[in-house]
DNA sequence: CTTTTAAACTAAACCGGTTTAGTTTTTAGA
DNA sequence: TCTAAAAACTAAACCGGTTTAGTTTAAAAG
């Protein structure tokens, strides 16, 4: 059973290429073609299952209807479960989805999305390394179609879907506060990034309107590529004398695990000794001793947002920066806090 | 700044298309190019930053270099990781992935592995839902290059990568009765899949060989649409009389997940009333309590090996089916069976 | 001094669709 | 009866690359 082309189709029912193409993209009345011609070429091409190569088509319109998605990596959970999302919703738009890791790499950041680019995608929803600046800004003065989510830059002005940061760590260490913790730590990571530095600035004001002056001492900025050893010596430091703090907030879900594994280690109890928040959670952080008080993520609505914007801008041409959404997150009390 | 096209280049440096896609293809010393005119091209080509449009080439070479990933839920975790893998593979390649979920469903499965094919990708590597036999045997009668990945047709020979179902079950089935259980049940979904029905084996066969007998009130198998709300009634009938088990394999992470809910709302100990052991895993199940002993799946080996072999089977044009991979599984021994 | 051969390059066809600018045939109007 | 308009269809250009089958020029061979 060998492929079947457009050529094919016209060459048997005895019409022309470009009948043939009309009739299939709806464009037949409006070209009049017969009643007649029209139902014999669907009914051809219904019966042989004639699918148009994506390639040719994609090339004669000038576009692939396929978009481009690229995380800091895809085996996140949080940045799988958006990827979820996003594939189901450009389905409904009739696209499909290539997505990529950039592994917190701006180099391959800068890559992806070019090549990107020169696969001819529509339109790209990016969390971004927010160290990329100039390809942000680049992609925005080609005025080519894109939505930031998760990350943005705060000095370039883009369409985005982000998450309310300051609120979500206020509300966390609001929470602690209520539960009697007066001395509360704050364990981060890369603090270049935007979202993290929202974290922190909630962390810090939080505590500030709570009459608590936030020591150096009680935060603790893991670098990115150690995080794995620094982290046992940060939670040594933040819970022995002298800073010995009551509570943690950990800014990402997999700190919040790795941070609960030194506690353990250091034979702490949760939450007794120290209570702990987790910014994000993932999926058994419920099943966990004690189960994780943590701030959720709206990752269903981030990816649909993501993209009905995303397509707005494509079906517009002109790309209107009025999609700036920071969506709201909440804090979810499980056993981690004490009570 | 404008688009560059392969023309443009051929224009400013006034030498023919040909010369110049020659050239950036590494065709210019066995087509006789001059040194000088290819540094010229190559030099005019970095500084500009000239990147072919992938459709035309796609359209032009036969093939898009890209290849296609079906599973049936990309915000698995499981699968997730698998993704991850495949994509940095591929990227060994020059390779660009394009995913989709098939959420379990064959007819979405189905026209997944058309609108792909229609894409022209060069090749697939699928988790299939085991329900599209006619479909995976076109595939191989077109000799179109593919690879299953996690669940295979038994009665189509093709080219996959698995895991050993039954040796994992049997590891796990072991561990429960090498610590005093007797009474051992078994939790699954799904029995149409291959996988699971190798698992179920697993666990029959292995119970038979310690001298038990699998007693059909030990084993639960709830259906995939239904099971959020059968899991309740499963767990209580296996724990409560007259079944009384005293342990429990669960052969999916998330109906571990559930059932151990369900045994908490039961006020069942584990592992002193109840031992568990999971097929596959979540990223914080060392944290739960108790942690959880775990089958632990080698995801990176399968991904990267799926990708292989469907390069292998893309270079050889002719598809050879002799890639067919049982990847040993390995039992993490925690704490949900006794010390 | 012609004929070969090699070196360096190119025109045009091709991939498989879409679309513009027609052409042919039929019908309606004057 | 002749012309204009409408209906139904199509040839050929185009998208942006790759590739086949040459062409032109210069050097080597006879």
């Amino acid at each position: 059973m060998k492929k079947l082309y457009l050529k094919d189709i016209a060459h048997q029912l005895n019409v022309s290429k470009t009948t043939v193409s009309l009739v299939l993209n709806n464009k037949g009345d409006e070209n009049k073609i017969s009643k007649e011609t029209q139902n014999r070429i669907l009914e051809f091409a219904r019966k042989h299952n004639y699918k148009p190569n994506q390639l040719a088509r994609g090339l004669s319109l000038g576009k692939s209807e396929t978009i481009g998605l690229i995380v800091p990596d895809i085996s996140d959970i949080f940045y799988a479960r958006i990827a979820s999302c996003v594939e189901k919703k450009a389905k409904e738009f009739g696209y499909n989805v290539v997505f990529s890791s950039s592994n917190e790499s701006p180099e391959t950041e800068q890559e992806l999305i070019r090549t990107m680019l020169n696969r001819q995608v529509d339109g790209l929803i990016i969390a971004s390394t927010q160290q990329n600046a100039a390809d942000i800004e680049q992609l925005k003065q080609s005025s080519f179609p894109f939505v930031l989510i998760d990350r943005h830059y705060p000095e370039i002005e883009t369409n985005y879907v982000l998450v309310d940061n300051y609120k979500g760590v206020k509300l966390a260490t609001e929470h602690l506060y209520n539960n009697g913790r007066r001395c509360i730590g704050f364990v981060s990571l890369h603090p270049q990034l935007e979202a993290i530095r929202q974290r922190l600035r909630g962390y810090k004001e939080t505590l500030e309107s709570l009459g608590l002056k936030p020591e150096k001492a009680f935060i603790k900025e893991l670098d990115k590529e150690t995080h794995k050893t620094a982290m046992k010596k940060a939670i040594f430091e933040l819970v022995s004398k002298p800073v010995s703090v009551d509570a943690i907030v950990f800014s990402t879900h997999y700190l919040t695990s790795m941070g609960l594994r030194e506690l353990r280690a250091l034979g702490k109890n949760v939450p007794k000794d120290v209570a702990i928040v987790s910014f994000d959670e993932m999926s058994a952080f419920d099943l966990v001793d004690p189960p994780i008080t943590s701030i959720l993520q709206p990752f269903n609505d981030i990816g649909n947002l993501a993209v009905e914007c995303l397509f707005k801008e494509m079906k517009n041409k002109m790309v209107k920066i009025d999609h700036q959404h920071i969506l709201e997150v909440e804090l979810l009390i499980r056993k981690s806090c004490g009570s």
